[in-house]
RNA sequence: GGGAUCUUAGCUCAGCUGGGAGAGCAUCUGCCUUACAAGCAGAGGGUCAUAGGUUCGAGCCCUAUAGGUCCCACCA
């Protein structure tokens, strides 16, 4: 039989000895195997830059268990995990460690940075992925992937050039988002709005020929007037009817621009007059090709002033600001400063406000190709979980604006374009011409940008499962199943790849997004490296086992919704973890004394075992329905509530006389043996997916033949198992324990007094349930002997009573008894009873209700009444009889 | 400006399609009962934010209000 367990559960050396022999088992991974159904989830690729933190802790966990319990619901389940060349985070590390050695990027050029880059990838790249496994990550790691290895790479070439040459992907001189200290655009998606408090200036700008008139415009932004080429007022603002067409001098420099009308100015907003600076505002930019207007960039790539401002050339754009409105006001021509705030954009990487330039860069164009990807979440393709992220999606892709893909960085796939040095020609292809294809020169210069991080991304649900190769494993693999992220890269990731599936595969690329929240600190705020209050999950796995950390996770935590840390909830995790262990350790101690021979068969056992069985019947089916739904909190909280309450703290209690007492019965001990494993063995099962380590553990210890408990079978409904009448007994049993119980205590009997019970009863079915179960209830209820009769023959005049549903126990004990406090307990009984007899009975009488609530609704109000008014009425005699 | 979401026991949160309010932690009482004191048994504690409405019946559906959180948005 099982070797000994140790007396508390110490997840330290387990974790790792089985994580190891799962990974060498080859457990985790998966080949094609066409006589097996797929099961798919593609890891979001952690950053290389990455260390695990409480966000990839939870989003591990959450996919985990869905590989698991796929797993051993047969499925051929693949986990396929990779990680992401995160361009942008990469690069800025890489950057930061160079200057920490005096070297700047510049310096190195560029190969020699990239050479960097996949030195840092080597040291750092598999440093997650390594922490992952510490969670108990069971995926296919044999499959790893990268977002810039060879196949994801040649993906993305081949993307790029078809979408070129379909027309949706362009190069274009637009206004975009700039990053002066990261020095590159980026993505709106990138941007994150903040609240600023800031001022605004109001400036008179001069009509020309016109001496003391003036136009008095009012900005946020005053040192961009140097690229101003018009001012705008409303066509239909009666205030400057007069003054449209005529030119304005610009202050500061030597230009003169012209006064046009344009609908997008809003007459109640500041003084209705709009400078318009189309190089450096999306509206102006507007407004700009409206008007054929100039467009004047004014800002370097790293916000200083260009030759455009003159004297202040070389300033930064703030400093320049303080200059020269110090120069307005000198003038004359600042007319006020108002306080005023207003939302700036800055980059989400670095926070540095972001400049909106006119830049040539390559985009996607977004109105065509999202379309499909709005239908599939419309029509149900693919569902978002929980459902209101759907609005989110849609609020997004309603607004859509092209896709901004190119960045001025070098780590990262770079731009298949390539340019004629001397005939400026562009080709885009696959791979770099050798000649130019208009005039046949061989000076070509591939495009220096690199694309958006998250374009390689959107192709990693089918990148990495050999697309664009027509593989076996995409043929069978994909589409994937279930993608799991949180829902802070539903707009950076999760449409991009949908679309691109359609786009490119013809498919949604994942029929299911589950989506979770954030994990918060214990007071609720967001875990950042600034507040230091970031949880580490290895310190969490180190001090309480990653069996614990999981629980923690998943117990509670609705779909979408954040969560709070605290370090009390994984101490409950382990101590549940120490539960299954010592529960499970005394069952093998007991299972020692099993007669291994004996055939038992569902025939042989008692009502408990039948009991016990049929409630984990029932389980299963509820925990499937509800991990079919993803609803993962729910079903790992009734596993839990099963194995603590009805198993531990019932079942096992209930067994324990008859496995004592084995020689006396081997008949009824090895019935409760066999149930014992049995139900072990299959609420181990059920939660497997959830704490995999010390299912495994016990698992293979109860069954040394098994090899793993990883491909056992997920337990399933099956109808010989139901036992109704069985259930309904063992609940009167409970009631009748638990009335004893109170009774006991509230007489403070002490728990080594044993004491006869009588149970008097009317109902000759109950009295026989009662006879025959006596091994359920009377070592719990502290009994010792019972009588179970119809009346109060016998009993002492003095015993103490208690009344449960259908009879009235009586416990005689004489020195102990408190007539007072008994009293006190019937007539607090009383008027609970008198309660709900009162809404029973409203409930019955009103007509509407009989009329209008489904029958069996009716039925059962009416089964109550009934209930109540029996135990109202033995409440009753037995306050009579104590008056007496 | 638009939208989402939350408000349930002292704390943190569950509560699936409307049919008598739950868990963990904390508190109180009694127990070292030969698996577990990281435990066992018992107990207290909620007008489910407020006000209306729909319904035989509302924590759940609708409307409004208050407060919190978050997302989106080009009012210079």
């Amino acid at each position: 039989m099982g070797k000994e367990l140790a007396k508390t559960y110490d997840p330290k050396g387990i974790e790792e000895r089985l994580y190891k022999k799962w990974e060498d088992n080859g457990y985790f991974h998966a080949e094609v195997d066409r006589s097996k159904k797929p099961f798919t989830i593609v890891m979001p690729p952690p950053n290389i830059t990455g260390q695990l933190h409480a966000g990839h802790a939870l989003d591990n966990t959450m996919q985990d268990i869905l590989i698991r319990y796929k797993k051993m619901q047969g499925y051929n389940a693949l986990w396929q995990p990779g990680t992401d060349h995160a361009s942008i985070a990469t690069e800025v590390r890489v950057i930061e460690t160079l200057k920490e050695q005096g070297v700047d990027k510049r310096e190195l050029g560029r190969e020699g940075f990239l050479r960097r880059c996949w030195e840092w990838k080597e040291e750092y790249g598999n440093r997650i992925i390594s922490q992952l496994k510490k969670m108990g990550s069971a995926a296919d790691w044999q499959r790893t992937r990268f977002t810039m290895d060879e196949g994801c790479s040649d993906a993305v070439l081949d993307v790029f050039v078809k979408l070129y040459h379909k027309g949706m992907i362009y190069k274009g001189s637009r206004i975009v988002n700039w990053c002066p200290v990261c020095k590159t655009s980026i993505s709106d998606a990138e941007v994150e709005h903040e609240e600023q408090e800031g001022h605004f200036w109001h400036i008179n700008y001069p009509v020309a020929g016109e001496e003391g008139r003036f136009v008095e415009i009012a900005t946020t932004r005053p040192e961009t007037m140097f690229g101003d080429t018009a001012v705008a007022v409303n066509p239909d603002d009666a205030r400057y009817k007069d003054i449209v067409g005529k030119t304005l001098k610009l202050p500061l420099t030597d230009r003169e621009i012209p006064v046009i009308a344009d609908a997008y100015v809003d007459q109640e907003f500041g003084t209705g007059c709009v400078k318009i600076t189309p190089a450096h505002d999306p509206n102006d930019f507007e407004v700009g090709k409206r008007h054929n207007l100039e467009e004047i960039t004014v800002i370097n790539d790293d916000a200083t002033m260009n030759h455009y401002a003159g004297k202040y050339a070389g300033m930064d754009r703030y400093a320049c600001r303080r200059a020269m409105l110090e120069e307005l006001e000198a003038m004359g021509l600042l007319v006020k400063t108002e306080p005023h705030s207003h939302n700036v954009g800055t980059h989400d990487r670095c926070g540095t406000t972001v400049e909106p330039m006119v830049k040539q860069q390559w985009f996607v164009k977004m109105d065509e190709l999202i379309k499909p990807a709005v239908e599939a979440v419309k029509n149900g393709d693919v569902k978002l979980l929980p459902k209101r992220m759907e609005k989110i999606y849609f609020n997004w892709t309603d607004n859509i604006r092209d896709w901004c893909i190119s960045r001025q960085l070098w780590w990262g796939h770079r731009i298949p374009a390539y340019y004629c040095k001397e005939c400026a020609e562009m080709v885009v292809a696959k791979t770099a011409p050798e000649k130019c294809l208009k005039c046949g020169c061989t000076h070509m210069e591939q495009d220096p940008d690199t694309l958006d991080t998250w374009f390689s991304s959107a192709l990693w649900p089918f990148s990495t499962l050999g697309w664009p190769q027509q593989t076996e494993d995409y043929d069978y693999f994909y589409p994937t199943d279930v993608l799991v992220t949180g829902y802070d890269i539903i707009f950076f990731w999760v449409i991009r790849m949908i679309f691109s599936g359609y786009e490119h595969t013809g498919k949604a690329p994942f029929h299911t997004v589950l989506f979770h929240g954030l994990v918060r600190d214990s007071q609720g705020r967001k875990m950042s490296k600034s507040l230091g209050n970031g949880i580490d999950p290895l310190e969490v796995v180190d001090k309480y086992g990653a069996d614990a950390l999981r629980l923690t996770l998943i117990t509670g935590n609705a779909p979408g919704n954040d969560m709070r840390f605290y370090w009390e909830r994984v101490e409950a995790s382990r101590n549940f973890a120490n539960k299954v262990w010592n529960a499970s350790r005394f069952i093998m101690m007991n299972l020692e004394n099993a007669d291994e021979s004996a055939d038992v068969g569902l025939d042989d056992l008692h009502t408990a075992d039948k009991w016990i069985l049929s409630r984990i019947n029932t389980l299963a089916k509820d925990v499937t329905e509800n991990m079919d739904k993803f609803e993962m909190g729910i079903a790992v909280q009734k596993v839990y509530d099963f194995i603590w309450d009805e198993f531990c703290d019932w079942y096992i209690e209930i067994t324990k006389t008859r496995t004592y007492q084995k020689e006396s019965d081997p008949a009824s001990a090895n019935a409760a043996f066999w149930t014992l494993r049995t139900v072990l063995t299959e609420a181990l099962k059920l939660l497997h997916p959830f704490m995999p380590f010390i299912t495994e553990e016990i698992f293979c210890t109860l069954h040394p033949q098994e090899e793993t408990i990883m491909l056992a079978t997920w337990p399933e409904y099956r109808e010989e198992w139901n036992f109704q009448a069985e259930e309904e007994a063992v609940e009167h049993c409970k009631d009748l324990v638990r009335g004893i119980r109170g009774v006991r205590a509230d007489m403070e009997v002490p728990p080594s007094r044993k004491a006869k019970v009588f149970i008097v009863s009317e109902e000759q079915g109950l009295r026989e349930l009662f006879t025959q179960n006596e091994e359920v209830y009377r070592n719990l209820a502290g009994a010792s002997e019972v009588s179970v009769q119809v009346d109060l023959s016998g009993i002492e005049e003095n015993a103490v009573s208690v009344v449960i549903p259908g009879a009235t126990l009586y416990l005689p004990l004489e020195d102990l008894v408190d007539f007072e406090k008994e009293r006190e307990r019937l007539l607090k009984e009383k008027e609970r009873l008198e309660k709900e007899l009162a809404r029973s009975k409203g409930m019955l009488s009103n007509e509407k209700f009989i009329s209008k609530a489904p029958a069996a609704k009716v039925q059962e109000e009416k089964e109550k009444l009934a209930g109540y008014e029996q135990m109202m009425a033995q409440v009753a005699e037995r306050l009579a009889a104590m008056a007496r």
